[in-house]
DNA sequence: TCTCAAGTTTACGTTTACGTCAACGTAATT
DNA sequence: AATTACGTTGACGTAAACGTAAACTTGAGA
C-alpha cells in the first residue's frame, strides 16, 4: 500500500519528536501535508522527507540545509549551468561529510584510549576498598 | 617550545572564528586562560580544548557536550563505581557517533546517486543550446 | 448526549550560541 | 601628543528550534 498515509502523532511517535515540532516544520515550510478537513493527512514522501530531516539534523544540519540536500534530489535542473552548479554544491556537501566522519573517527579513537585505560585501572585494583574493610571486621 | 602561549585573536584566527566566540567560552566555563595583567594567555592545552570544542561543533554537539566528552580524558575518576560510570558513559557516546557515521554513510550514498544522474544528464546533451546557436549563426 | 482523545490555531517563552555596539585600557608607532 | 592596533568588560540583540499554555473543534465511543 504505497498510498498510506498517516497523521502526525503517528509521526510523532515514530520518530520520538513532538507534534509541535511537525508542525513547526510545515511552518517552516519543510513540509506540506494534505488536509482532511481541519486535519493535516501526511503522504510516504512527506514521512520520508521527515525523516531525512531528522537524520540531517544528528549529525548538526540546520533544518535549512538539511531541506537543501533533500532538494538535490528533486530534479529542478533543466539547463546545462544549473547542472554544473548543482555538481559543485555535491562536492562541497560531501567534503565537509568527510570532515564529520574524519571527526567522528578522531573522537572514536579517543574513547578508545579511555575505555581500556579505564579497564586497565579496573584490573590494577580488582578488590574495592569497601569490599576490603567488609572482609576485614 | 611546548610552553608557548597564544594570544585571543592568535587561536581566533588559526581557528576561524571571532574573539568574541572564545570569550563566550571562557564565560560559560570551557576554558580558564591565565592573565598577564588584562590580557588573557592561552597555553598549548588550552588550545587543545578548544579545537576539541570546535570539532564536536562540527559534528553537532553543543559546547556542554564536547566538554563533556573531553572530561572524560583527565581522571577525576578514582572509585570502581566512577570507573564503570564512566565506560558505560563511553559507550553511549560511541554508539551516538556510530549512528552519525551510518547517517553521513548514506547521505554519502544520496549525494553519489544525485552527481551520477547529473553527469548522466550532461552525457545526454553534449552541446547546450546556446553553444548549438553560436555555432549555427 | 456527553465525554474524551486527538487535533487545531495563536501567541508568548526559552535555550543555545554567539553578534554587535559602547566605552574604555595599554603598548607601540609616528 | 596623537594615532593605531589589540585588548578589555558590560549590556543588549538575534536567529534557530522548538516548548508551553490557552482556547477551540471534531469525530468516535460509553
Amino acid at each position: 500500500m504505497p498510498d498510506r498515509t498517516y497523521s502526525i502523532s503517528d509521526l510523532a511517535s515514530e520518530f520520538g519528536v513532538t507534534t509541535r515540532t511537525i508542525r513547526f516544520y510545515e511552518e517552516k515550510g519543510l513540509v506540506h501535508p494534505r488536509r482532511e478537513g481541519q486535519k493535516r493527512l501526511y503522504s510516504a514522501a512527506d514521512r520520508v522527507r521527515i525523516k531525512l530531516i531528522l537524520r540531517g539534523k544528528r549529525i548538526g544540519m540546520s533544518l535549512q540545509e538539511s531541506v537543501e540536500v533533500i532538494d538535490l534530489y528533486d530534479p529542478e535542473h533543466n539547463n546545462e549551468e544549473q547542472l554544473h552548479s548543482l555538481i559543485s554544491t555535491v562536492r562541497e556537501k560531501r567534503e565537509r561529510l568527510l570532515q564529520q566522519k574524519k571527526d567522528i573517527d578522531d573522537m572514536l579513537a579517543g574513547l578508545d584510549e579511555v575505555q581500556s585505560l579505564c579497564e586497565q585501572a579496573l584490573q590494577d585494583k580488582p578488590a574495592s576498598p569497601t569490599t576490603r574493610n567488609r572482609q576485614r571486621r
